[in-house]
DNA sequence: TAGATTGTTAATCGATTAACAATC
DNA sequence: TAGATTGTTAATCGATTAACAATC
């Protein structure tokens, strides 16, 4: 499981990348706050965590903080990652220009269908069969899952088996792996249930709302 | 915010469903806990939350759960849902077939571009222009943001303003939103970073271990 | 200095887990 | 009945928020 701190970590990196390309030098926890939308006291607890230090008075240097988060995200190096699936959403991936921006690098697509092998000449695509051949020659450590519910389990495995350590997987399918291996699930359609459940609810509140009024 | 309770009774429907298909009738909190990975404590507990109630010997009756929990989610009614900006990812999604197995349906799209206004047919797409006026003549209540960043905000109150409650936002960007409407984000970047975080962090933490081993 | 801001400690809140009575 | 399972209440855990001393 991801801690909830890292991730905001990672939202602060953004907005201060944000900041100091705006010509800023120093920035306030009450600023950071209120761009991803949490509390001053959230922000500096979080830094207090990872041993961010600011200066009472001046608030916190920006490229001190970049300098540090950038090491404590390994952001020195490029992490390659590849992408199993050319589905849909491996496609879109593939066509994606932002990753090598944040230091990570799509280094390989694999998928079954043979069809599917050129027609994306912007990384190398390979047959699933040749997976954990090339996982391993890349000592790719971080993985995309993109392929259909029924073999996801399957080919989370040969990732695994190949020395994989993170998954991003897009099947709806709770994978089963090994301590050392973190999984992290996208799933459109139940982020959009979950939407339309809040909205409903909502509404129903309001229309309960009208309808003690109109009692009275 | 979303509760993670109502994450959960999405991600245990499916799972029902599933079963049902395999032909059970009936179902244990123990099962359920296991194919979503929590405890079975977990699962009696958010169905407890929301009302739904099993038999003390024979578990969950599969249909029972199904019909309450597709109640509680508005299963009911086809949710119609609008897409701003087709660029990757919106088109992904537009080529998606999931959707209305899910009772939830795609409408529209919408984008600047002209040229992408008659590129994909299984969608009508319309000028982003014309967003507010689709939105109230379908009535949707549910938006997919996939907007370049510098815009996201500016198309974001344009959804708002035509009675959009509940936004799926793949923009790097905090959307400022009214109270009543719900933002949900998806950063395929932020949760590989995470990842890429995690999987460090566990083998930073065994070469320690290993140093360790040698020092003795 | 006075005021503003950090950083830490304590308090609160919410969510998960444990315990166990109820019961089919 | 005995055993297994639910459902609730209490305990624990973790994360957020509040309070406030330190200090630039």
């Amino acid at each position: 499981m991801i801690k909830k701190n890292i991730q905001r970590i990672i939202q602060y990196r953004m907005c201060l990348l944000k900041f100091q390309n705006l010509g800023f030098e120093r920035i306030f926890s009450y600023t950071l706050a209120q761009e991803i939308g949490v509390s001053p006291e959230q922000v500096r607890k979080d830094f207090s965590q990872f041993n961010l230090r600011g200066n009472k008075k001046a608030g916190y240097k920006i490229q001190d903080l970049l300098d540090k988060i950038n090491e404590l995200l390994h952001k020195e190096d490029i992490h390659k990652i590849i992408l199993a699936g050319l589905g849909n959403i491996g496609k879109a991936l593939v066509q994606y220009k932002g990753f090598i921006n944040r230091n990570m690098q799509l280094v390989a697509g694999f998928d079954i269908d043979p069809a599917k092998l050129k027609k994306n000449c912007r990384i190398p695509v390979f047959h699933i069969d040749d997976m954990p051949k090339v996982i391993r020659e890349e000592k790719a450590r971080i993985g995309i899952l993109a392929v259909p519910e029924q073999v996801a389990q399957e080919v989370c495995n040969q990732m695994v088996e190949a020395g994989i350590k993170g998954i991003l997987n897009f099947a709806p399918v709770m994978l089963k792996t090994p301590e050392d291996v973190t999984v992290q699930n996208i799933s459109v359609c139940n982020e959009l249930e979950a939407l339309i459940y809040m909205s409903e609810k909502t509404t129903d509140k309001k229309e309960k709302e009208k309808k003690g009024k109109k009692r009275k």
